[in-house]
DNA sequence: CTGTTAGCGCTTTCAC
DNA sequence: GTGAAAGCGCTAACAG
């Protein structure tokens, strides 16, 4: 059934019809609540292509991962597209995950082009890429990165703040009486929040020896060895932060390997609460993002855009610690 | 530019270049190579609204997880969803990842309809979810799914066979001269795997012993307290079969808890291939799905019915065996 | 092989 | 407040 038929049965016009449908203020109470009584009745809806045909809006947002690979993880990529599925779609949008790598091929194809883009930056994707997924900067787009902006105004950012996170996971060690704290670094070494960790230990009273900080790597096994090294320093830590959850599943092992208890005699602290941090032995206290408050904050910035002209917006999200049970009171020495 | 215009500057007429665009037999081939090569230069595309109106297709794929929470994993679902958009994509098709739970509430509103479904089934998804979904039968659907289809004949079905996978587990323990083989189940008594076990474990030459299986749970701790007790039993085995990678991951922890090194005085094997399964120490030998076939298989099964009008098929995969190191040869007795 | 034209189903002026 | 009618940009008959 189509809105002229519909219509017929209602002894209205389209146009009448059209604009109840539409909560348009110019048709009258009573009539609106007809037609909407009456559509849900007959389960009428309007053919979707003919609105974005006339109305030249597509309803459709997409949200682009191109370097999804990359980026924190699945469960992240998951939670995330969910999150800003629901937000958007109680504003009547749909949303679309384009995972695809192949970005110049879509940007140019013929596919349902988007009303607006989230942009999930992993750490190398550039200002081009950007430039490419929003066709040159037609289309708005928030992009959720690490820490700062990228160097492209146009978008609106929601900026996960990890350092303020890590920060708080320092602080909970220095109240657990911690003063000797160990670093496993995911091997960036010149990334913001690695920049920051010396005064973020200063500030929470901690002493920050550099001999007790290693970039590791990515791999469980580099946890491992990272944190066996640290632990055997002549003059060892209480307390380990590790930079990912799986550097922190290695350290625990490198403790237990030790004979060492965790957190009796050494606490660690992870980052990230990936599925595994719960299930690990001890479960891990860790840093982690309120992910369904990144997707609601990037829908608003990006819908405030799209439906109100406003301007680029720039949104900073701190992370926040997760306590279980892999750090407790410091060992007396 | 919308293609009036764009056919002025050809001096063509709009039917012409539509012909061109879709690549129509009745058009001569050097029209064609002119409209076609025109059109990349001029950078036009056809409004994908008014073709989808007229033509009455989407030009949409939808890939729905309605349990997405308790598919195997996000990394089974990110990798599924990137294999089908890949794979639809081709044939020209946009993909749509819905994840809402809210099954009811999108079917019956205005959001864009898709041409063909995609249904990521979970062990709890009902007939009744996939009839909401498809809107009575509407629109044609592949459901992927473990084992047997659902009593549902209008859907094609990919079905995953674990039970083959399996089998070769277990033909890879008896290769190794395993010859006392344990089980460490997911809960699931009455699930086809469980029920084919015995039988799979005969065939291969290894004794089945009801008293080495224990149903445990999904937990690595609950892994690790079933595979302490089968490895405390009296005769133990020399090699342990989990349900899961995390049950495996468990198990290990067991085996190295009761001072046996795996996989020296025992193997262990896991099941699904998760991240963590090659992260563990050592890398876990597993039972694993090759995501991308299953992607392949369901978008060519989906499109054979869209576009050829072909019946309703059922298609069966075998899961893989991937060998890492956490099995080897029997210790002997 | 190419041109002409009538819609697809909706929204939105413009009258009333 | 409601009705009539003109398109939105494209495809697919139908002519030629």
């Amino acid at each position: 059934m189509n809105i002229v038929e519909f219509s017929k049965i209602l002894n209205l016009s389209t146009g009448t019809v059209s604009r109840a449908l539409n909560d348009r203020a110019e048709v009258s109470a009573e009539t609106r609540k007809l037609v909407l009584a009456k559509a849900k009745e007959l389960q009428f809806t309007r053919n979707a292509n003919a609105r974005r045909l006339v109305t030249g809006k597509n309803f459709l947002i997409r949200i682009a991962c191109p370097h999804y690979m990359h980026v924190l993880s699945d469960r992240y990529l998951v939670e995330l597209t969910r999150s800003v599925e629901d937000a958007v779609g109680v504003r009547g949008y749909d949303l679309h995950l384009r995972l695809s790598t192949r970005l110049l091929d879509h940007a140019l194809s013929e596919h349902q082009p988007a009303d607006g883009l989230v942009i999930v930056a992993a750490p190398e994707t550039t200002v081009n890429d950007i430039l490419i997924l929003t066709n040159s900067g037609q289309v708005p787009a928030v992009v959720i990165c690490e820490e700062q902006p990228l160097e492209y105004p146009k978008a609106s950012y929601v900026c996960i703040d990890t350092v303020s996170g890590v920060g708080q996971a320092i602080r909970h060690l220095a109240e657990l009486g911690h003063r000797r704290v160990g670093y496993v670094g995911s091997g960036l070494a010149g990334s913001p929040l690695r920049l920051a960790l010396p005064r973020l230990m200063a500030d929470a009273g901690i002493l920050w020896d550099p001999t007790l900080a290693i970039e590791a790597g990515v791999t469980q096994e580099q946890g491992f060895q990272a944190a066996e090294t640290i632990l055997r320093h002549p003059s060892p830590p209480t307390a380990i932060f590790a930079r990912t959850d799986v550097l922190a599943a290695g350290a625990i092992q490198a403790a237990y390997s030790l004979g060492l208890a965790v957190p009796g005699d050494v606490s660690i602290i992870g980052h990230d609460n990936i599925e595994v941090a719960a299930l690990v032995n001890p479960p891990l206290t860790t840093v982690a993002i309120d992910i369904p408050q990144v997707g609601r904050a990037a829908t608003s910035a990006l819908l405030a855009m799209i439906e109100n002209d406003e301007p680029a917006s720039v949104q900073r999200l701190s992370a926040n610690l997760i306590v279980r049970s892999s750090a407790g009171p410091a060992r007396n020495t």
